[in-house]
DNA sequence: TTGTATGCGTTATCAC
DNA sequence: GTGATAACGCATACAA
């Protein structure tokens, strides 16, 4: 592999002044600059980055860990993929042309990832963590080694840096649809894993907004694991009961769409029997049939906001952190019972 | 930040036996260990990576860079990001585990995004390419400097080593299916981006497998660039006709999807009044109504084949190159006109 | 404008 | 078993 002193020897300078030119310091002569150009293009020097990085005391990498749910294939193709990837996609945005690069790494809670990331905080200069990927104490004392921003993290986190979607909004604007427009009052709702922090908030946001109405009431409230699979799971619970509620509200799109599915399998017509709705508008959900009423949650801004947070706090240490509720908004289409899909034949 | 310096100070004992503490050697006694382990734990020792790297002249970290088509994020969204994102969580799979991590880097092709990949040469120890991001002298020439192994490129290369899926066996099955089965005689092809090396293949895949049948006619071949809204646009030409041809081979399935929205939205019905098919099999190519006919790409595969044969490559530079085909299959569903989807009450 | 010399934090090669 | 000490490749303070 060949170094700045190669250059430096072939062209006739020294190592200074190739390590100038390289960083494109004013303090060299027109031709120096040009000789060194030309014998560093001649040798294909590209300079290490971590002798550079050990130098500048600056890694200029930026890790980002997230969850990666389920074990086999398929899961991990459905699931919780299309999150994470326009996180991924968003902050690589943001970094580009920062002179940033983004490391990856994906896990599952646990021991072994915790110490993953431990030890990837040698390797970058700050990192993105994206949903609860270890316990907030864990997740605190890894924040002060080393800048961290989270994102979908727990609200009532008061010491770090945290962008989450407000559930809040688009589930009261949602249900406020459903009772007012549509007049449904035998609700029931498909939850999330109980270990998320935003299954819990839809879910609490769910059963507030329901009980704020005139005379609506929750039917049923059954447990998922955000997956298609444990949608179908919970439709196969509704089908079994004697009578199906007016209303399905599924904390996430996943599920909704497994429920959909399973219910379209039994012959049960949505909207017509059973409203249906989902959150988060992946983009599946304008391709089922009816298209999904959802909550969009404004992903990649959070992505781009954090990853700007982050940036901001590797130049600057010490500011104070805080908490940054982006809204999200009902997305009305024709699952809760609004016009029709094309489908309809 | 502290050091192994502080360590060992602290500790009482050299910085080499708190390296060989940090690496897990056995030359250590136990007694030290222990007190080596709990002065690293007290202090919130981690190794910096650059500096280990520097020693060891390795870096443990590998780039992946990919083409980010589309400037908006709808486009993004919508677009390739699926195919590059299994691709990622695929590699990253090989990866973890290994020590090593994965370096992310996205943009399209140009002199800037060559300029970016040349200089993350320095910052890794191997890459993996998705795509053409750039021509194919200019990738050789940066093979010759790095371990590269190059997803979805040119079959054709002879120099790098390239993982591909072959078009070939996919599209046959398909169009055998179309005019066997069906005994579709006139059928119209929606292609992909002239540059890029899929697009082409399964294109000229099509045509062979085409003109092979007894007494098939290729209609029409209108180029879309792979996004939803280029197939839209292709329907659209289409519906401009005084007839429709029978069957649209599509070739992938954002494009197929687009199609068969923009058919649906003219009230024309698909596969009855014309038969569609996509390639690649996404998740949403499941969901649409009628379900998708298509082609499925070993993605996940080609990802985990070549982040390990990387790995292997950077072990062992002076491996031959070679490419690798992994086959593609037909995955008959709905919309090439057989059986029904749930939709069609 | 250019060169010299030193530090950056680890690992590894020696001695002890 | 353990400890000095020399790399590793680049950047920069200081000299010239």
């Amino acid at each position: 592999m060949t170094t700045v002193y190669d250059v430096a020897r072939v062209a006739g300078v020294s190592t200074a002044t190739v390590s100038r030119v390289i960083r494109g310091s004013s303090l060299v002569s027109q031709d120096t600059r040009e000789r060194v150009l030309a014998v560093i293009d001649a040798l294909g020097f590209v300079p290490d980055a971590n002798a550079q990085g050990l130098s500048n005391r600056r890694k200029n990498v930026i890790g980002l860990a997230g969850l990666e749910r389920g074990g086999n294939e398929i899961d991990v193709e459905h699931s919780s993929v299309l999150f994470i990837d326009q996180i991924v996609h968003a902050a690589e945005g943001v970094l580009r042309g920062t002179g940033f690069s983004l490391l990856l790494t994906f896990g599952s809670r646990g021991e072994e990832f915790e110490q993953r990331l431990w030890s990837l905080s040698g390797k970058v200069d700050g990192l993105l963590v994206v949903e609860e990927v270890m316990a907030a104490g864990e997740l605190r004392e890894l924040a002060s080694r080393i800048p961290l921003v989270v994102i979908a993290g727990r609200r009532t986190e008061t010491a770090l840096d945290v962008f989450v979607a407000d559930n809040l909004t688009g589930m009261n604007a949602l249900v406020a649809h459903l009772l007012g427009q549509h007049r449904y009052s035998r609700l029931c709702f498909v939850a999330g894993p109980k270990d998320a922090p935003d299954a819990r908030e839809r879910q609490i946001a769910f059963e507030e907004a329901v009980l704020a109405g005139p005379d609506a009431v929750i039917d049923q409230v059954i447990h998922g694991d955000f997956s298609e699979g444990s949608g179908s799971a919970a439709a196969r619970v509704l089908l079994s009961r004697t009578s199906l509620p007016e209303a399905a509200v599924c904390a996430n799109d996943q599920m909704a769409i497994g429920v959909l599915r399973e219910l379209q399998r039994a012959g049960v017509r949505v909207p017509q029997e059973v409203a249906l709705t989902g959150f988060d508008d992946i983009y599946p959900s304008r391709l089922v049939d009816p298209q999904l009423t959802t909550v969009s949650q404004p992903v990649r801004e959070l992505g781009t906001r954090a990853a700007q947070r982050l940036l901001t706090r590797i130049a600057e240490r010490e500011m104070p952190a805080s908490v940054q509720l982006l809204p999200t908004t009902a997305v009305i289409r024709a699952s809760c019972g609004c016009g029709h899909s094309h489908g309809d034949h």
